[in-house]
DNA sequence: AACCTCACG
DNA sequence: ACGTACGTGAGGTTC
């Protein structure tokens, strides 16, 4: 019995290729945005230790969180790891902006010094020099849901949704005389959701080509669909993801920054409006604890031994895994089966255009320019007919002369 | 090596 | 009373 799925061993290939292949790098521009970086972290670091009173390791939580909660004395009762330090994360640092300026610049700095560690000093390191680019490595049997996943460098969670991160996307580029194509997914696990789970709100927002997250707005709270607000539209959001990842009403509190009570209320509102996705996970959670796995459309198993745990909190912890894992599994099987497709016709056709990356519900192609007219509707063909099904599956592509653009 | 934090889908 | 959204990889600090 081999370890690995029909469309895994298929796909293997088709991997090995990608990271054989390879992407440019504008490796002289990084360097120029390097030192910019550097220049604005340093300026941070002089003016946050002018408003602590002293000099300390800015990149340790452990000294700052002293700095900011023993010597500053910024909160009353300041959350703790479960090790027993203070915590200092995003999420607690927002909260506190307004407290000090210098928690603002504290932001400021970690934002910075992530891009530039992680990123603008590290992606150069990673050129190799026989072929002048960046190579990753594709795992297949990392994840638990059928994902892959990428190593030296991660390819899959280079920066996109600041301003100062997207310079960064801007130094992946295409060979001279090409183009990057990106084709991606909309919503593919929301529409996964409404293909396993039948609902009829939720497929006839998909079949109308509705927005979603401004359907479920409508319907959460009660309202028309022009009546819906950005607030509206923005929280119905989240209630979808959380959907997804098998919401729980301090889940979605934490999110939504309001009580637990509301939320619940959310939630409520949510199931009553999408029954079917309700029977749904109700009977996901079921198989589970009958069988110990849940599975994909394509068959892909992942085993939930945690499902009948006497410790709540192990169970509800395996309850969301037994939701989320069918969903985002069966997006991983449906675009690792358009990666064999498309790879077997770029073969076939002997293309000059090669593909490169695949981040979870994208594809990233070298494009030939004079490709282009005959590839981009056939790859997309065969991105939405990986998998048939009856919700519209709908791809977005996009062209440019570096990864940012391309989007 | 464990921990904390944070980048992505 | 308690405390979590799902899936990853990497850099820096601390032990």
């Amino acid at each position: 019995m081999s370890v690995y799925t029909d469309i895994e061993a298929a796909v293997m290939p088709v991997l090995a290729q990608m990271e054989y292949n390879g992407i440019n790098l504008d490796v002289p521009n990084l360097e120029v945005y390097s030192e910019k970086l550097g220049e604005k972290i340093q300026a941070l670091e002089t003016g946050i230790y002018t408003k602590a009173g002293m000099e300390f390791n800015l990149n340790s939580p452990k000294q700052l969180g002293e700095v900011l909660f023993d010597l500053l004395q910024l909160v009353e009762k300041p959350k703790k790891t479960k090790t027993g330090q203070y915590k200092t994360n995003e999420e607690v640092l927002s909260g506190l902006a307004h407290e000090h300026e210098i928690v603002r610049e504290i932001l400021d700095y970690r934002g910075l010094t992530k891009l530039k560690s992680t990123y603008v000093d590290a992606l150069p390191k990673e050129v190799l020099p026989a072929t002048g680019r960046i190579h990753t490595t594709f795992s297949q049997a990392i994840t638990t849901t059928g994902r892959l996943s990428s190593v030296n460098p991660n390819l899959q969670n280079i920066p996109i949704r600041t301003e100062e991160g997207r310079e960064i996307r801007r130094a992946f580029i295409p060979r001279e005389g090409f183009t990057l194509l990106a084709s991606d997914y909309s919503q593919i696990e929301l529409r996964i959701m409404a293909e396993l789970s039948g609902d009829q709100g939720l497929r006839e927002a998909f079949i109308h080509g509705e927005d979603i997250h401004t359907a479920t707005a409508a319907r959460v709270f009660s309202v028309d669909k022009a009546d819906v607000t950005r607030e509206m539209r923005s929280k119905a959001k989240m209630v979808n993801f959380g959907i997804i990842y098998g919401i729980s009403a301090f889940g979605l509190s934490q999110r939504l920054g309001i009580p637990r009570k509301e939320a619940q209320e959310i939630i409520e509102q949510y199931r009553a409006n999408y029954p079917g996705v309700q029977d749904y996970l109700d009977s996901t959670i079921e198989f589970a604890q009958k069988n110990e796995y849940v599975q994909t459309i394509a068959g892909r198993r992942r085993y939930i031994r945690d499902i009948n745990a006497k410790n709540q909190m192990v169970r509800s912890g395996a309850e969301r895994n037994a939701i989320n894992a069918p969903i985002q599994g069966t997006a991983a099987d449906m675009i690792k089966i358009a990666m064999i497709s498309i790879q077997k016709m770029i073969e076939e056709k002997q293309t000059k255009t090669k593909l490169l990356l695949q981040v979870h519900d994208e594809l990233v192609f070298d494009l030939a320019l004079d490709e282009a007219d005959e590839l981009i509707p056939l790859i997309e063909e065969k991105m939405r007919s990986a998998i048939p099904m009856e919700i519209p599956i709908i791809v977005e592509s996009g062209t440019g002369s570096n990864w940012l653009e391309a989007h």
